[in-house]
DNA sequence: TATGAATGAGTGTTCATTCAT
DNA sequence: GATGAATGAACACTCATTCAT
């Protein structure tokens, strides 16, 4: 709270390698929680199981870090970046939009939205925490666009509590295709196409005078 | 014999394989596939585990099965509803929508993508008979109601392979909403609110002539 | 006892089905107690599982029941074979391991040994009764045969606890590798080569005039 | 530390792999593969049941190597013995079947001859090995020891595909009947009686020249 | 008498977790 | 700190046994 640059969460060792996260994220990411072996996680960060558990307590309490580590960095540009923003709507909202699967879609941190949809049964406290950090904060987000888009009459009158989450759906939809081998798999070429697509549906839906495109 | 418990041995054969997927694909749905013990399963079942492996052979084929058998009945309602619909594109694509939350996301069968979301890597098998049997027939359906549309000239000329996952995008999310407890949690009397509000958005996106609502 | 056709063991049924100890001797002689399954059994013996046990009231009967079952026509004609012959000893010899073989080592009940190998450790009350009704009654049968040559002036003196089992010996093995399969397989061809060696070998050790073969 | 009784994480794991075999052997042995636990088995060996699974993949991995492991060392000695041997037939024979009981008709490798009797049907890859490495092998080294007696004129000619089969029938029996606990049970004690009543007879049975014995 | 669906104890196997080194 | 052998609870799966029909 009072130290600006320590999270909430309790850092048991200062150096705790951030192998172990990337490693794990992967095979989380992969598998699932419970399908996925610390054997397997540990071979991927080159040491040995017993390692593991000089910086985790359990296999619980290193998902939960590797969410809450991968959480961090996903908001604060995009906040800060609104909030100077001059120009227009719809090129705010191109822009955020491209900004983030640049950031955080064409990265590993895509997988952070299939890890807690199927496992947030199993883990309420992180999918609390994850609601609070990352959608809440994701949905303020997009509320705020909104709202300046209206004050600067380029986008209409809407429910704010509804439209964020459903104009973002199909962003979210597309890291979920880039995890699920096989359902909806899209090549990843084409994923650009998708991206332009979205940004290009969603302006339609909210702004007064449709784009060209 | 006159008494109001049957005996565990009076069911009948007939009726077990739907009830023993119905009580897997509940936990499935729940706890994902690896988490899910099959002593539970048998349990919610009201049968012994060793009954499971009379009507399916593993863990995975029952897996498959509550898939498989899940799927069939969703899609073709929808697509014989499109072929002989004569009303216009806005009152069909409601019509679609609104049927479709009422049959599957209204039902457990909502939790279905959620399942595959999560264990899609696991079965990639599986995860290319979804995608064949639910994904590609669902954006085709989709696709024939844009192509209609736009031959009638209600909805916009755009490129028909991207335009369905899009649109539907927010539908499946509201799916996956149910079944993620605390992550986007949304109040079951929210839900409502949410369908009509993303017809509306998705109307827009595709409508020549913006609907009123 | 007092019944001079019933043998001491209960049965259940007179007409107790002999296609089932048939099937069963298969199963057990292939595969062991413990490996054999009664489904298979019963599937062999074409009725199902249930049925074996309104004949026999566990597996572990079931294999008791197999084995005294065969074992009963096993000793009775060679017996009284001896008793009546008044050739010499070669040819009386000759003539009971021609018969032992024709009427045994050639049938089903050959895999009454494998049988008792393999389980005498688990079933010891059985494997008493195989000793007594078998295994000593047979050797006092060549002790008797002996014995006989012996005051014949045909075989040398020898201790007679100690020949009947050594010269029996390969008699016995010759019934085993008939269901080792792979181990020290012999062509069904060749057995009765073997058996003939066989008998030259054990009349060589025994009669004092060797015979010329 | 200076504990006399070694804790159990002090084990090193070059000396657990013969230790396991080692107990896996004589419940082998004792029960037949599919009646054999592995819980039983660890229990034997002082470990629990996991760490089977550290040295062997499976229960029959294990149950393979048992048995491959077991008869390494059997053959060597024996052959390298009649080749370098200088005396008589007689002699030599009774040197090996001598030699051959004290290493392994009274060690726990007597059993192996008793579980490949009894499982061979069940492994027939194992079966396949244990003929080509043990039977062949031995029953050619029993020919090679004829051949030399009949070059050197002490040995009747015979058929060198049949006699050692038969010649040594006796001594395997004598093997099984050490693990057939109660059938054809010889009290240890007499077992060396056997021994030289068997060496006698075999020996009568081939020398042209009768042993006096 | 015969069936076969149902049971549940038993066992092979996995894997998170521990701990002496 | 780092290791990896060892543990044992947990769980998938089997199969002898039961029993209403």
């Amino acid at each position: 709270m009072s130290c600006p640059f320590k999270p909430r969460w309790e850092r048991r060792k200062d150096a705790r390698p951030q192998e172990l996260l990337d490693a794990a994220l992967d095979h989380f990411v992969a598998r699932g929680f419970a399908a996925t072996r610390l054997d397997d996680v540990a071979k991927s960060a080159g040491v040995s199981k017993g390692t593991l558990y000089l910086y985790f307590s359990s296999k619980e309490e290193l998902f939960k870090a590797v969410v809450r580590e991968s959480i961090v960095p996903l908001l604060g540009e995009a906040e800060s970046l609104i909030e100077q923003y001059e120009g227009n709507s719809e090129e705010l909202f191109r822009l955020v939009m491209t900004t983030w699967w640049e950031n955080v879609g064409a990265s590993k941190l895509s997988g952070l939205p299939k890890l807690m949809t199927a496992e947030a049964g199993n883990f309420p406290e992180l999918a609390k925490f994850y609601q609070e950090e990352v959608v809440d904060r994701g949905e303020k987000l997009v509320a705020t666009m909104l709202k300046r888009g209206i004050a600067r009459g380029e986008i209409r009158e809407m429910d704010l509590e509804l439209a964020p989450r459903i104009l973002v759906a199909p962003m979210i939809m597309m890291m979920l295709w880039k995890h699920s081998n096989g359902v909806c798999f899209v090549e990843p070429e084409k994923l650009g196409g998708y991206l332009d697509f979205y940004i290009d549906m969603a302006l339609r839906s909210v702004l007064i005078d449709k784009p060209i495109n």
